[in-house]
DNA sequence: CCTGAATTAAACACTT
DNA sequence: GAAGTGTTTAATTCAG
């Protein structure tokens, strides 16, 4: 299996380079190259290129091989995450009448979505005796058996790194054993990750998984549960649309009678303490419920997370078990503690890691929703900050963290704000919505500069964005050719490989955008920015719908959650939207760069930007901006480049810049 | 469906 | 002549 798709990936890889953009990619060079058959030599070149990019999988670096295995990696850890999602709507579905393993405890805490349950709502529930009782209990048992199988795991894992590593150098032979080994590595990793993410999760009290995976990540379930039908599941009604009815009438049945949020929440005090049989293999017990079968509850009502309907729950096994008896023995001889079994938990371990960001994202909606309609949460995040947090900081091992960037470990594959475009999305870099009316590529990049210095991601702002970028960063805002390469490839870790075609690209753009001017220098020549001309090429789209300005506006100012916002959300996870920043509806000043830069205000905040007045921009003047910015551009359009930026932000940039230019290009261009 | 923007590829001219 | 730089054209994709 390894094998194939392997193989099958790589052969995927060459036109989409990244991996992202294969599938585009390769209709383009298809598409190039039978459109291209009337121009003979455009045809010929598109083959040739096709044909190199063959080539350069042929021999597939070994970045290009951590690449595609982060990409398998992840695919896997989807597939997953849609198993689970569906599986989902049965959650404590596992055996409640057996003395509880430990593991059940937070199996039935879990239905409840914790999170969402006030302090006061759980003391109506609970006396405080208990609670606390309760409570203390199950920390520490969980603690406990965790920690202790973490431990272990990690001696493990790390004595399985180690020869992995050597095992690992062996050159082309073995190519494929490395290519396993690796994809181990990727998943060890992700492992470590969920086993810490649990920890935490734990110590943060009857914190557990199925409500996150209740309302699953938008863009990857199916059924996503949008936060209005949350609600519901806090009401014990079981997922909206699933045939959770059985396993919750068991819950309620076997633990309290009653299915209602308040008292299904008092099951745990039943639990019984320890008495598990064995270590457990993964201290997440709710996630492993089958999909399809887990509204039967046939036979053994069983105390192993592991096991329900008379089947191993391991991932991908399924294989049938008679009693408890038969499965424990199944699972310490088929699941134990080797290779492929650290694998299947990383891989789980990344479903759950997904599902909490998912779950950390809605959170800080919600507040975001509720600060805006003047409601004040009756719990402020009670654990969306430290779910990002934890991932990253609580590592004590320091084991096999991806030595990258700090977001690397949180978000393999994807930068903190930047959501899913680079991952799933369409193309590399096409079509980004981001860069035209979302993205401040300023603030975005400071935000996530060592991602993308680091990550082999293509940054999703246009090539003309990063090029005025790279040459307002200098001081005297002017780059050679060559500078501004060179600021590419310092950048963005994309731009290393691929040299040809971005070059190319960044030149086209140079020439092509009358906002680059070429001015002759002593040294040369050097590109400056037209800052009118830049900001003039992006209005159009802003004048041309005014529905969309709207919207855009409301979105920034945490306006109603229409359809299409929903939808981009979970489409795109526009970075306006992930960003830190702007999940907190106070902090106007994450918000302005935001537009600033897009919205196009000249005056980018920059370093060394003598002239124009980088800090201005407060929140009235902003909002005011991005209504009326057209006019002032498309006027000036028609009329000469003057002083005429428009009332909102003139005399900032608009003198300036036009000293600059004066300075630099003595009246020539400007047509 | 049309249009504009962006991307990619490629040819060509010019300079070093 | 090769390499780098700059300009231009064309094809394609995508979003509005």
């Amino acid at each position: 299996m390894m094998v194939e798709s392997a193989s099958e990936t790589i052969r995927s890889a060459p036109s989409g380079q990244n991996g992202v953009g294969s599938l585009s990619g390769q209709a383009d060079g298809s598409g190039s190259g039978s459109g291209a058959g009337a121009a003979g030599t455009a045809g010929g070149g598109a083959g040739r290129d096709a044909a190199a990019g063959a080539d350069s999988n042929g021999e597939m670096s070994p970045a290009d091989l951590l690449h595609f295995q982060q990409q398998q990696a992840l695919q896997v850890a989807r597939q997953f995450l849609l198993q689970q999602a569906s599986g989902l709507s049965s959650p404590g579905n596992n055996d409640s009448k057996q003395a509880a393993s430990a593991v059940q405890v937070p199996v039935s805490v879990a239905m409840m979505s914790p999170q969402m349950l006030t302090p006061q709502q759980m003391q109506q529930i609970l006396s405080p005796p208990q609670l606390q009782a309760l409570l203390q209990q199950q920390q520490a048992l969980m603690l406990q058996q965790l920690q202790e199988y973490y431990k272990k795991q990690q001696e493990q894992l790390h004595l399985q790194l180690l020869t992995q590593q050597q095992a690992g150098k062996q050159p082309p032979k073995e190519a494929l054993g490395n290519k396993q080994l690796a994809f181990q590595q990727q998943l060890l990793q992700m492992q470590q990750l969920q086993q810490q993410h649990l920890l935490n999760l734990q110590r943060q009290g009857l914190v557990s998984l199925q409500p996150n995976q209740a309302s699953g990540p938008l863009q990857t379930l199916p059924q996503a549960v949008c936060p209005t039908d949350l609600p519901q599941l806090w009401k014990g009604e079981g997922a909206p649309g699933q045939p959770a009815e059985d396993s919750v009438k068991q819950e309620g049945l076997d633990l309290t009678g009653t299915a209602t949020t308040a008292t299904s929440f008092a099951a745990p005090p039943k639990v019984s303490p320890p008495l598990s049989h064995h270590t457990l293999p993964n201290g997440q017990p709710t996630v492993l419920t089958p999909r399809r079968d887990s509204s039967s509850h046939e036979e053994t009502p069983s105390s192993h997370p592991l096991y329900g309907h008379g089947e191993c729950k391991w991932p991908g096994c399924e294989t049938l078990c008679e009693d408890l008896g038969q499965f424990i023995k199944h699972l310490n001889t088929e699941h134990a503690l080797d290779d492929r079994s650290t694998a299947q938990c990383r891989v789980q371990m990344q479903v759950v890691q997904q599902l909490e960001i998912q779950l950390a994202k809605e959170s800080e909606r919600l507040q975001a929703m509720m600060a805006h309609l003047h409601m004040r949460p009756s719990e402020p995040k009670p654990f969306s900050q430290p779910v990002t947090v934890s991932a990253a900081d609580s590592f004590p091992d320091g084991l096999v963290h991806p030595p990258t960037s700090a977001a690397a470990p949180v978000t393999p594959l994807r930068p903190p704000g930047l959501g899913s475009a680079s991952l799933h999305s369409g193309g590399p870099a096409r079509r980004r919505s981001s860069d035209k009316f979302c993205s401040p590529i300023s603030s975005e990049l400071a935000q996530n500069h060592e991602f993308y210095k680091n990550a082999d991601v293509r940054p999703p702002f246009t090539y003309a964005s990063l090029i005025r970028q790279a040459i307002l960063e200098t001081p005297d805002r002017q780059l050679t050719l060559n500078e501004i390469y060179n600021w590419f490839t310092r950048m963005f870790a994309y731009f290393r490989r691929n040299t040809a075609t971005w070059k190319n690209a960044v030149r086209h753009n140079l020439s092509l955008h009358k906002c680059f001017v070429r001015v002759e220098n002593v040294k040369g020549a050097v590109w400056t920015v037209d800052e009118r001309e830049y900001q003039k090429r992006r209005p159009p789209k802003m004048t041309g719908s005014p529905t969309l300005v709207k919207n855009m506006i409301s979105s920034l100012s945490y306006g109603a959650l229409n359809a299409s916002y929903q939808a981009a959300l979970a489409e795109s996870s526009f970075p306006i939207l992930n960003s830190p920043g702007m999940l907190n509806p106070g902090s106007t000043s994450s918000l302005l760069p935001l537009s600033h830069d897009d919205v196009g205000a000249p005056g980018e905040p920059l370093p060394s930007n003598g002239s124009s007045s980088p800090p201005r921009l407060s929140p009235p003047q902003y909002s005011h901006q991005v209504q009326v910015k057209e006019e002032p551009a498309e006027a000036e359009e028609d009329r000469r480049p003057g002083p005429a930026l428009g009332p909102p932000n003139p005399s900032t940039a608009g003198p300036a810049e036009d000293r600059d230019l004066e300075e630099e290009l003595p009246g020539e261009e400007l047509s």
